[in-house]
DNA sequence: CTGAAAGCGCTTACAG
DNA sequence: CTGAAAGCGCTTACAG
């Protein structure tokens, strides 16, 4: 910008002038500044100029995971947001580490991205309480976080609950849950729905129906074959996210399936045989509504922190109908 | 860090090395700045430190839809190599918009990110020929750019090449292809792969069996029903992206099927009755090369542009294999 | 071991 | 309409 001013022969400011579009430049001295701009090459730095305006113009946005299919709609719909409003867009993928969430989450503040998006991976977010305080809008996604900021969640609870109901409706007695660690809020929130479905069916829960732990295939594959076989075999199995689901469907037997409804939508579930039956997310709903609530904090909205819940959509496709002992 | 300094009543290069654990600093003056440090509440500001620095430590990925999960995995790739190197990644989506494929890209090299990896939805990239000039490496993945730089893509015309002689080793002579718009790179290079394995096998290819277009629902559906119904209709199909293939089973009738072949690997694939034969690409080590490729650039490599390319697998699992007139 | 000066590339306030 | 000065928050190069 220098190099330009002393080629075009003028001050720092009306190239400043020039490169920002703004008025109170003469035509003769903005083409003379244009010309140099031209012939040097120059491109505005906007990492220098954003420190001196005191706001970077990005948010970031950390992600359990940016492969799975739930964070990467995730991530869409938060970036379609932040492009409206003109910021860019960090993200980065715990990998359900806390230590790697808080690492990456002070990085990004480090950077002082005007606002942050958190999948909590941790239990602990006091790490971020500095910087919620010194004035960068923090919004919790999928999970809450462990300190007051705000918090955009499905209605766990309330979708298992649904979801557990329907098998009961269609006559389902004994039913299985699989879900993801206990430690995991989604998860004990789905437990906890599919429970209050049980009571208030006025069914017995036997906790060996309930099989919690990491989403890996084998242990998945376990719970399934524990749960499936034997004399006291349940007769229907809701699976808790899209993981649990996936490894099930591979380890269910082909004949004589439970009956099953699944937590999260699969991209190809309406043409197994018998289509799965689920309960969907909305992740772009999730994602767009955390985008808006951290643009308006950054905005000025002065509100106390909420938490904003987003409805789940039970999908009746086939697997969640079937009687017991038909299957 | 100015307060920090007049508060610990030290020098500001003093805070700087305590700050950045650099030698030379007497134990209890060290003590005297962290205590100042956190009574203040201070945290370094990594953008005005890089930007004395003249780096960034962000590299920038610019994809065709992020919610794809072709590039959500790429994603994940680009991120391990960057957080491997300290670096920060900023995501965005051209939604195969030209315009906004170099809006987006001029926008991250206004913020002076250390290098970029783009998915072109363009065909001229001219406006890059500064940045690269100036010193930003730019690697184009999936897809080859119009200027030199580095290319990463996968092997798509022998993946469709393969494809399509697994169908015609099967039996097939009359093989439909339905693909994405033919001015997309990708897209081309299957339909060559194609021809060029119909024309080794001494196949005949009738013009109207090649359906090439948007990919959207009722286009797919479309070519679908004109491929496969009359007294012409071929008796195996080649869809040329997940997508095609997506919409494509939607609308193939379950019985009288013809054969399968899908370009890209989907989720349940092999959950469907038949199971999904695909040829599958391997985002992870595109993304993973490609990223790798960047910071060896930055690190100095200085061999020319190069193009570089990773095979696909066929894999069989059933709706490949049917021999015609059965299905 | 420690710090005052200059500068990264821009903008904000302020004179002319 | 135009520009010189000061400053954003840090680091680099250099004296002490």
């Amino acid at each position: 910008m220098k190099d330009v001013a002393a080629a075009a022969g003028v001050g720092l400011k009306t190239v400043s002038r020039v490169v920002n579009g703004e008025s109170g430049v003469t035509p003769e001295m903005a083409a003379r500044v244009q010309a140099a701009i031209e012939a040097l090459g120059f491109r505005r730095n906007d990492s220098a100029r954003l420190l001196r305006t005191g706001r970077t113009a990005s948010v970031a946005l950390l992600l359990e995971d940016i492969s799975d299919p739930f964070s990467s709609a995730l991530s869409r719909a938060v970036e379609q947001v932040a492009a409206a409003e003109g910021c860019l867009l960090f993200t980065g993928s715990s990998g359900e580490q806390p230590h790697r969430e808080k690492e990456l989450a002070l990085a990004f503040c480090a950077r002082r991205v005007d606002g942050l998006i958190v999948v909590p991976a941790g239990h602990d977010h006091g790490y971020l309480l500095p910087e919620v305080e010194s004035g960068t809008p923090v919004v919790f996604l999928d999970r809450p976080g462990s300190i007051a900021a705000d918090a955009v969640l499905s209605d766990n609870a309330g979708g298992a609950k649904a979801g557990t109901a329907h098998l009961i409706a269609h006559g389902h007695r004994r039913i299985g849950f699989i879900g993801d660690l206990p430690t995991i809020h989604t998860a004990a929130e789905r437990a906890r729905g599919y429970r209050e479905a049980m009571a208030e069916a006025g069914l017995p829960v036997d906790e060996k129906w309930i099989d919690c732990g990491p989403t890996d295939r084998a242990r998945v594959a376990a719970a399934v074959h524990r749960l499936t076989t034997g004399p006291d075999a349940v007769t229907a199995l809701f699976t808790a996210n899209n993981r649990v689901t996936l490894a099930a469907l591979h380890h269910l037997p082909a004949t004589a399936r439970p009956a099953l409804v699944g937590f999260d939508d699969l991209e190809l579930a309406d043409l197994l045989t018998p289509a799965l039956t689920v309960v969907a997310q909305d992740p772009v709903a999730l994602g767009a509504l955390a985008a808006r609530r951290l643009f308006d904090r950054l905005a000025g909205e002065a509100s106390p922190p909420a938490r904003l819940e987003i409805p789940t959509l039970l999908i009746p496709r086939g697997s969640g109908e079937t009687p017991p002992g038909e299957g």
